[in-house]
RNA sequence: GGCCGAGUGGCGAAACUGGCAGACGCACGGGACUUAAAAUCCCGUGGAGAGCGAUCUCCGUGCGGGUUCGAUCCCCGCCUCGGCCA
């Protein structure tokens, strides 16, 4: 355990909660392990949450949960914000006679699952189906008003077989740029000279334009997990889980085309309800840059001149792709192309070899094999010093003909743009460091507008030794360089995008079997050619493997199965299934739409039941899959939808990121090795951290010190749950002390859902009150049988009371509208708080609280209705309507100011208007006489809201 | 380093469009009930000061400026913390 980790004791510093009820406690107590096992039951025996299988006429609401991975270690507290706040809402809009959809199921494949099941020599499927089934029970503890019946499992073979139908659909389909659309590969325009050289040629076009493709492109290969890992499973050159080392080796994979959808998933996130910043998050993932792509011509590689090659290109124009005798570059800054005094290739560009002097061979086969072993992220990493090796040749610079010398370095990256830039150390920071590092000229051709002059910079301005483009402002010169570029053929405008094509295959065992065949001839090798499962034999099932373990070389585990599973004929021909298995994200990239039509053996899901439930109108979860998850369920969902088979581009209309949970607040201390106390802003790196009790803390000013020492600052700060800490809250064990109501309460009590917020077992208790006093007023804890309180009366409320009501419902109705449970929560405390001391609680104002209360706290709000005499169950019952009478006052009580301060406060009629206001100001005794002898030089009165006297400056006054 | 978010009592927080800062809950203090305790109910509770008292005055939303009759809220500059990306 690193130094810096506090160590606790099982419980923590602080005692477990005294439990509030224990089994022999009579009955009238509000006993939530009774009640809440008891209209679970009726719920289920009821089939009280079964949703039609399409929404009856007038509103539907699909609300929808980020589904879990069902991890071993069971569900965590963080899991049932998002859900009681989904659950909320569907309880609600149930209520008020919505069609709801709201269903729950698991996201089961992928690697925790398969890790565990290798450790423990238990198989996935095994494992997997355990977990689910605590999963399950923990849900079910909660309440949630799902739609069992619709519960589905991406690793169930019926799923399995969808998602497998799906990617045929990917695999069958390519983009049509001109139509910005996905089409049927049969659709794909075979061009003359691939027809005339045969079936085999077109055959490979095809598959060159899928959207689902094979490439041999270098991958992160880690061989201790044995399986390739994307690129943001790598930090620091070893892989995130574990910390193993990270190779990079070029291998066959399955690759989604999803760049091509990358323009279209920008720009259509323009219409969704999602937060700004995620939409940011996305949009700067999908990094789409506008710029250029340039020629450089390479004289080493023809027999022709420069100016013969310039010639051409002026009549012949730019290329659609390079050939071997220019380097292709994209830039963002084609205006800066008289800066250009160096290029550089990444190792891995197609051209390094031809471009490479025998004099230089040697180091720069060294520094290719060194930059094969980092990872993308340590190689472009800005702080990093720059490494990089002279190729010994040069281009010529397509507008001064100059020679540039061409370098390779790392920090260029063979995936982004054409793997090759133009280098501008004046104007760009990673440029200018490897100019500095290795003494390479430094060029200004665009100065900032205002003062300025240093050595770099990156900004816009003015250019400057720049041929005829000199004086003109950076937009004017991106703009004619773009056009004079594409006139002569050097060059044209490009768009770029950051987003790469999707790695979508894994080496792993627990994850989807691809429905691809690959031929194979006489002597067991694979010809090339490929083709798909048909339909109608999906799913491809996972083999039974005795070892299901990776191997350690990129070998998959499937390629172990048995022969039977390994090899089919098809039409006269060996075939050998693709052993391969799909990324964990697969099967959440359409859970949604197989909800609603779970059963479905015919579709993924029936065209009129997709139409009439889509979109998801909520969805709610973490913003962990603020990128991925939603970006890939995107673009699938696009591909769908071009294919004809969903009815809307976009999947998840509303969009919200609940906030992450935290331990309970610490305060920690620090020991120096001597053992005696540091203050926490002195402290050094072998100071040890302790762990401070909260009552020997106090706060001075700014800062938290120990009791008995107040020159000793503690820091105090609540940290993320996790099991190396000892922080984490069980949600088992708040339910059994406290009750599911409670843990539900509680969670959207604590604060805003999107925001970040610690655990606080005393907050927990707190809710738990609150529901004490909602049971008190109902029932007779006096009595020794479960009976109403006798102060439960059928008479007429007052206006009062029913004042107090409608205003609680009004509140509580808009406050679920914009997810604000918490002030929802709060305005039914102060409900409460006005009924208990009432001697008469009339009914007409219980049953609708309790139905208020329903969405909420569900098991106490059945119990409380069953009580009240009402037939159960109130999760259906009708929601209140607010009688707007009720909300309106005659008067109202209007804060005065003089100059900006409260200097009183008078009651006025509720419609007074500015002048009715100042008047009824002025005439206030108290205020009056603060006015007397001041001039008023100006009155501010806004009706309903204040009246302020703004006075001339008394040494100015006459 | 970049981007995003946050900073309000002892703590979690509230304050709708720029209009009475601190609703509601926790914790704490006092009281009622009780032989006693727990539980429950009632009252108080941002800080400082004045008054026997009802009350009153000043200060107060991370820091420094600005706009405004009026700023927790808008603008500029900073500080701290968190998250994501690099």
């Amino acid at each position: 355990m690193p130094a810096t980790l506090v160590r606790h004791g099982p419980e923590g510093v602080f005692p477990r909660p005294f439990p509030r009820q224990s089994t022999d406690t009579p009955m009238p107590r509000y006993q939530p392990s009774r009640i809440e096992p008891k209209w679970q039951a009726w719920w289920e025996a009821h089939d009280t949450f079964a949703t039609p299988r399409l929404p009856a006429p007038g509103a539907k609401a699909y609300v929808l949960d980020m589904f879990p991975y069902p991890s071993g270690e069971g569900l965590h507290v963080g899991h049932p914000e998002g859900y009681t706040a989904t659950d909320i809402v569907a309880r609600f809009e149930r209520m008020r006679g919505t069609s709801v959809m709201h269903p729950m199921g698991f996201d089961a494949f992928g690697l925790p699952a398969e890790e565990y099941a290798i450790r423990t020599g238990t198989p996935p499927r095994e494992s997997t189906q355990r977990n689910i089934d605590t999963f399950r029970r923990q849900l079910k503890m909660l309440g949630f008003s799902y739609d069992w019946s619709r519960e589905l499992s991406t690793t169930d073979p019926e799923y399995v077989r969808w998602t497998q139908w799906i990617f045929l659909v990917l695999f069958d389909t390519w983009f049509d740029p001109e139509l910005q659309k996905g089409r049927p590969i049969a659709d794909l325009p075979i061009p003359a000279d691939v027809a005339a050289r045969g079936a085999a040629a077109v055959a490979t076009w095809r598959d060159e334009h899928r959207l689902a493709y094979q490439s041999h492109a270098p991958v992160n290969w880690c061989p201790a997990l044995g399986t390739v890992l994307a690129n943001e499973e790598v930090i620091g050159g070893v892989s995130e889980r574990g910390g193993h080392p990270v190779v990079r080796v070029p291998l066959r994979q399955w690759m989604l085309r999803i760049t091509s959808y990358a323009d279209r998933l920008d720009r259509e996130l323009d219409g969704l309800d999602w937060p700004a910043s995620i939409k940011k998050l996305q949009r700067d993932w999908i990094g789409r840059s506008t710029g250029a792509e340039v020629d450089f011509f390479i004289p080493a590689a023809g027999g022709r001149s420069f100016q013969d090659w310039s010639r051409e290109r002026e009549a012949g124009g730019f290329p659609a792709k390079p050939g071997g005798d220019v380097l292709r570059i994209y830039t963002t800054r084609p205006d800066t192309l008289y800066g250009v005094t160096y290029m550089v290739v990444s190792p891995e560009h197609p051209l390094l070899e031809s471009l490479t002097t025998p004099g230089q061979r040697e180091s720069i086969r060294a520094y290719c094999d060194a930059a094969a072993r980092k990872s993308d992220l340590d190689r472009t990493d800005l702080a990093r010093e720059k490494t990089g090796v002279f190729s010994g040749s040069s281009v010529i610079h397509p507008l001064t003909g100059r020679p540039v010398p061409v370098w390779v370095a790392d920090y260029v990256l063979a995936s982004y743009g054409t793997g090759a830039i133009m280098a501008v150390p004046g104007h760009d920071d990673r440029d200018h460091e490897f100019a500095k590092a290795f003494g390479l000229e430094v060029l200004t051709v665009v100065e900032p507008e205002g003062p300025g002059g240093a050595a770099l910079f990156t900004g816009h301005g003015r250019a400057v030794a720049s041929g005829p483009y000199t004086g003109l402002d950076t937009a004017t010169v991106i703009d004619r360089m773009c056009t004079d570029l594409k006139r002569a053929g050097l060059g044209r405008a490009a768009v770029n995008y950051k987003l790469r094509d999707w790695l979508f295959s894994r080496q792993r065992f627990w994850g989807e079997p691809f429905p691809i065949l690959h031929e194979i001839d006489s002597a067991g090798q694979p010809t090339g050619v490929i083709r798909a499962v048909d339909e109608a034999e999906l799913p491809v099932n996972l083999p039974h493997l005795s070892d299901f373990r990776p191997g350690e070389t990129p070998d998959p585990p499937l390629s172990r199965a048995g022969d039977d599973w390994l090899y089919v004929e098809r039409d006269g021909r060996r075939w050998r299934r693709e052993t391969n298995t799909m990324p964990q994200w697969a099967g959440s990239c359409w859970y949604f739409l197989r909800f609603l039509d779970p059963g479905n053996a015919s579709r993924f899901v029936d065209p009129d039941v997709e139409r009439a439930w889509m979109p998801v109108d909520l969805y709610i979860g973490g913003a962990e899959h603020a990128v991925l998850h939603l970006l890939y369920s995107r673009f699938w969902h696009k591909v769908l939808y071009d294919r004809g088979h969903v009815s809307l581009p976009e999947p998840f209309g509303r969009l919200v990121n609940q906030g992450m949970i935290l331990g309970e607040m610490e305060f920690t201390g620090y020991r120096s090795v001597k053992g005696g106390w540091v203050s926490a802003e002195r402290r050094a790196a072998d100071d040890t951290p302790a762990r401070v009790p909260a009552d020997q803390v106090e706060k001075h000013g700014e800062h938290f010190v120990l009791r008995d020492a107040p020159k000793i600052r503690v820091e105090s700060r609540a940290y993320k749950m996790s099991k190396a800490r000892g922080n984490v809250v069980n949600p088992d064990s708040v339910v059994r002390d406290f009750g599911a109501d409670s843990l539900r309460l509680y969670e959207m009590f604590m604060g805003p859902l999107e925001a970040t917020k610690p655990w606080s077992t005393a907050g927990v208790s707190g809710v738990r009150g609150f529901l004490d006093r909602c049971w008190r007023l109902v029932v007779d804890e006096r009595a020794d049988d479960l009976t109403l309180s006798p102060q439960v009366v059928d008479a007429a409320p007052s206006d009062d009371e029913l004042r107090e009501l409608h205003r609680t419902i009004d509140k509580v109705t808009r406050d679920i509208r914009s997810l604000s449970f918490n002030t929802a929560i709060a305005r039914m405390m102060e409900f409460v708080n006005f009924c208990t001391p009432l001697e008469r609680r009339p009914r007409a104002l219980l049953e609708p609280f309790v139905t208020l209360l329903a969405p909420f706290a569900p098991h106490l709000a059945e119990e409380l209705w069953e009580l009240l005499g009402r037939p159960a169950p109130v999760s259906l019952a009708t929601w209140p309507t607010v009688e707007d009478r009720w909300l309106r006052d005659d008067t109202v009580e209007v804060p005065v100011q003089i100059q900006g301060k409260l200097r009183g406060r008078v009651v006025v009629p509720a419609g007074a208007d500015a002048a009715a206001m100042e008047a009824a100001a002025t005439a206030d005794p108290r205020i009056a006489e603060q006015l007397t002898g001041r001039k008023i030089v100006k009155v501010v009165a806004v009706p309903g809201r204040l009246v302020n006297f703004v006075l001339a400056n008394p040494g100015n006054e006459p």
